[in-house]
DNA sequence: AAATATAGAGTCGTTTTGACAATATAAATA
DNA sequence: TATTTATATTGTCAAAACGACTCTATATTT
């Protein structure tokens, strides 16, 4: 807690004028990543119910309340609309074009978070039509990292998202295949996060880096970077949800 | 440029009052850093002529005005504050703790800049009683990665620096360690920015990284990594300035 | 004349990496 | 029932990368 020095500086904060300046509003948006059923790399979105953007997709998120700080009102957002807390969530970075958002100047610090697709309640909140869990794909334009999203037979392209939320997207993705190597990430996209194999843990590294992987070469990187720096132990236990033979199921310590 | 999409939104915008909300206050903090002449890391701090926290040393920035994009003001802030211009600065992460302004509620957006030595003019701002580029050290506390801030006999310890600075600044280090590596971070700390030795660039990586480095093999990666990719070329020149026999200077292409 | 500090080339053993072969297993398929 | 199939697991092998060093070059300082 600051002290102040002196009667003088007491005073000064005292009479402090915080509205002097014109404020710009400051919201936190998500980049909620989950993996679907089938292996894919999804985020949700939700539509937008009101104006600006209405009936467009978009991230949650909302404006950053007075009385908590970014990271907080990241947390409660994610809450809100996918009714999971406790989860890892990890700012990336701010986004604050002048017209970025028609009604006034807006800046968005923007996070990702990794929900097991298991927990993901998808909750339209206030002011949204709908909620839905898209699947990421790349366009095949070898030359540009665009991206669409997809659910079911609703195709989202870039030029549809609200805001700047395709370029905020596109960060995001790029910053999770960088940190996906040297973070924890991948363990909190499991589905169960209670046990796994090391094929689960194979095919988030896939989607998250769009490309396939060695089966032999990612089981030696994996027990040489988890298992025998003792970051997970082998349960005992088997799977034989994905083969015939038996695949070690694996816990996080 | 966005465009509404019917009367009725249009009217919705019109009518939009933004001020329905208490909204913090934005600013753009910049840790610039600089290499000394005798190859330190080094960072620009400025001497704050006002409450609060006055006669602290605090990192260079400001509000982030309604005109202007954050990178736009970190860039106008850097300009302001060292007289140079058109230099790099990479956003890093925002600082939204509710507290870490006694004022009013402020939200930093840090950026690092990376100011060759001989361009920076160190320039006292207005409310800023003094300004001065102070080389960064570890304290040999091995457990923490606590730093002082080293200006001749002027010793500077975290707990002196104004805000939450101290935070700032070490975010800020740990990025620029995780990124020169993969970025050009260490050309743009060149002191010349037209031709460079190996041994410059080097002393670079050594300084930021906090360990020295074996001349042989950093030389062997710089030339696959640099040479061998057409990033950086031999000028035909060579330079005496650090040993007896000639070392060939480099340009970046 | 000798010592010194950096430049530059090269050596050597170890580790890492990428590509791939081979076998195991049990469910699905023919 | 025999075979196919998909994943699991172990292992091989050569190329590349890495870390620690050696050796020689060079001109200034001692």
């Amino acid at each position: 807690m600051y002290r102040p020095e002196s009667k003088e500086e007491e005073q000064f904060l005292k009479n402090y004028n915080p509205d002097k300046y014109d404020k710009p509003s400051v919201t936190a948006d998500i980049v909620v990543f989950t993996m679907s059923e089938d292996k894919k790399l999804c985020i949700l979105l939700i539509k937008r119910g009101g104006y600006p953007y209405k009936d467009h997709w978009a991230l949650p998120g909302g404006f950053v309340g007075m009385d908590e700080s970014i990271d907080q009102a990241a947390a409660r957002k994610l809450y809100e609309e996918t009714g999971t807390g406790n989860l890892p969530i990890v700012q990336f970075g701010s986004f604050g074009d002048i017209d970025r958002d028609p009604r006034m100047r807006v800046i968005s610090i923007s996070y990702m978070a990794f929900v097991p697709n298991s927990k993901l309640k998808v909750i339209a909140g206030d002011y949204e039509s709908d909620a839905a869990v898209f699947e990421v794909k790349k366009t095949d334009d070898t030359k540009n990292d665009n991206i669409v999203l997809v659910n079911d037979n609703l195709v989202i392209s870039e030029e549809n998202l609200a805001f700047d939320h395709s370029v905020i997207i596109k960060t995001a993705l790029q910053r999770l295949a960088g940190r996906i190597e040297y973070t924890q990430d991948a363990f909190s996209l499991l589905q169960d996060q209670k046990s796994f194999t090391i094929h689960e843990l194979k095919s988030i590294h896939e989607a998250v880096l769009f490309k396939s992987l060695d089966t032999a070469n990612f089981r030696r990187e994996f027990i040489k970077k988890y298992v025998d720096t003792n970051v997970v132990e082998a349960t005992g236990k088997t799977s034989n949800k994905y083969s015939a033979r038996a695949a070690q199921l694996y816990r996080k310590l």
